[in-house]
DNA sequence: GTGAGATTTGTTAACGCTAACAACCAAGGT
DNA sequence: ACCTTGGTTGTTAGCGTTAACAAATCTCAC
């Protein structure tokens, strides 16, 4: 493939003399146009293979109007479930052809969303997925009337955005009435931050379990998704008389909570039961493994792409509402029956 | 803010009517040409803000050639170390005003990295970060003679590319150095996957503390860097009599080593200590907490950037080689003298 | 064989911006 | 008064592609 004649890359033009067509026949081969001879295709694709031709989609963005590229903002893609789930955004992107943005967050708040957005409107993208797990995140959406598509990823009520997003309130229920099944006369609770709609899922679904078996819901513990304040959360719990079950409401603090324990002398499972959320990849090789509930993250990722880009597709919002992927229960040895 | 005037966003003609000037000086204010009056320049500014005008990058980027996106290619950003690489990228190309593309790739080839690049050329981007942990990967990068900027994270000799990783050797003799220091007469190894350059590293690192302290190293055991390959090693380790320290080459490796001897009832540190790398944030919560070697991946991230933005300002390949970002050793409770 | 219709190709004009150059104006030196 | 100089602004011409339309060619029935 003779490559770099006379340094400039290829344009359409020079594959047009090359072929001895017009450039408009070219755009018609690499566009697919059903009305070009096959000779004449064949001749053109001949002539791109051999000048190394490759077209600029950034002139082709400017007159289509579609750059074929979509963004992303989420909120630390540190974490297991947020990188997760843009991985799964990523290769569900990638296999329609789009590229991906990503504008990572350090801390959500409105500015910080409306910024965002804005930042990739500039750069012409096609659509967007927030992963908007907190509520002023969710807020923000409701608020701006974008003139572009979006979806949410675990977004609550997000005005008219579409929403796709795991069954936190099921998975609080399956966690808490997994723990009642074994025999525990009430259950305690390790929650995530007030602000994030997944914590507050989680806390509605055990309290929900709770009420249904009749039981005292007591006070949940306050965490902040950090090994650390589960280890604290954890030292409480120890402390405390009749404690013998506990549904965490992420798999990091149940860690903290399992190495808490550890130190005051509490046998996992023998004294106390636990459960987690999310099952990550190391849960299986705690000391006990850890009971979870999965979350199914590149399903969740992938399905956004799905109805991103019929909304992109479609010219408007789609009447999707909301898009619930179930959550999963994994158990292993951190429960047992009283 | 009078926007939506005509339904159709207003482009740099709309502005320069507005202002009573030519849509050439609007450019100029746009980017901050010295020689327009002030008077001029907050008229421009005003009817700007009335209109609600943003510019059309992809626009710009047709003429300009730049379009001030930054592709990176990785593996698996679902793993902490990449995640966090990728982050620090994503923050430093942010604060630089560059946009971050990203592809993810599910397993590292030669052909999977040169789509991958393809695929961010295609795209127009100014520069792309490859985030090259495995030598075929490194190799991909060196055989193929890109005329984009390339900075390689984590790469070995990757040819002409600049690289820059964290002192994998230097953090293998850490771990190392500092179980003998503890009085062990030797030191075990799990180490990572043989294609991996950081495996390697860490294995030169392990070797070369051993013999310079005239010890006899054992053969590593093989892991490929999940809790699951170090539970299996941690097993084999549990069964063979003398092992009394073990450097396992990840924390997540190291937490199947800690569940596999937990399970055989060998007490760490008491029978045996265990050192682990990377010190994801689960490690300090670990049973025992993990003594551990750090990464900085946000300095590596971040560093990249810089490599690479001053190589695309340059307008070619500084003679920068080889940046190094040294690890750190963390004590933590997993390791104890003899 | 001829005209209607379809198929295939070419020509021209955008898309919204910046670069290059030209034009204009005021100020200052001779 | 003239010419220069430099700051300020406007005009024109692309960047590489697709859309819209026009033109040429082919196909087939009558």
């Amino acid at each position: 493939m003779g490559v770099d004649r006379g340094r400039r890359p290829p344009v359409m033009a020079d594959v047009a003399k090359e072929a001895g067509v017009s450039h408009q026949t070219v755009s018609r081969v690499l566009n697919d146009h059903p009305n070009v001879r096959t000779e004449t295709r064949t001749r053109v694709l001949e002539a791109i293979d051999k000048l190394g031709y490759r077209r600029n989609l950034v002139a082709r963005a400017l007159v289509t109007k579609h750059s074929r590229t979509l963004g992303v903002v989420s909120f630390d893609t540190t974490l297991y479930g947020p990188a997760s789930t843009v991985y799964g955004i990523e290769q569900a992107a990638r296999a329609a052809g789009y590229f991906i943005s990503i504008v990572s967050l350090k801390s959500i708040d409105k500015t910080g969303v409306r910024d965002a957005l804005d930042y990739l409107a500039d750069q012409g993208v096609d659509g967007i997925v927030v992963v908007a797990p907190q509520r002023s995140a969710a807020q923000a959406l409701a608020d701006l009337p974008l003139d572009i598509p979006v979806v949410a990823v675990e977004g609550g009520e997000a005005g008219e955005v579409p929403v796709v997003c795991v069954d936190q309130v099921e998975g609080g229920r399956l966690a808490t009435q997994h723990l009642l099944d074994l025999g525990h006369e009430t259950v305690w609770h390790v929650r995530g931050p007030g602000d994030w709609l997944e914590a507050e899922g989680r806390v509605a679904g055990w309290r929900s379990a709770l009420e249904r078996a009749g039981r005292e819901a007591p006070e949940p513990l306050a965490g902040d998704w950090s090994p650390r304040s589960g280890y604290e959360a954890g030292r409480s719990l120890a402390s405390m008389a009749g404690v013998t079950a506990v549904f965490v409401a992420n798999d990091q603090m149940a860690l903290g909570v399992l190495r808490a324990f550890t130190e005051k002398g509490v046998r996992v499972p023998g004294q106390v039961s636990v459960v987690g959320f999310d099952d990550i990849p190391e849960s299986a090789f705690f000391s006990p493994p850890l009971t979870t509930i999965r979350q199914d993250f590149g399903a969740v990722g992938r399905h956004s792409i799905g109805v991103l880009l019929r909304q992109i597709e479609a010219g408007g919002p789609q009447a999707s509402g909301r898009l619930v992927v179930p959550p999963m229960f994994v158990p292993r040895v951190s429960t047992a029956g009283r």
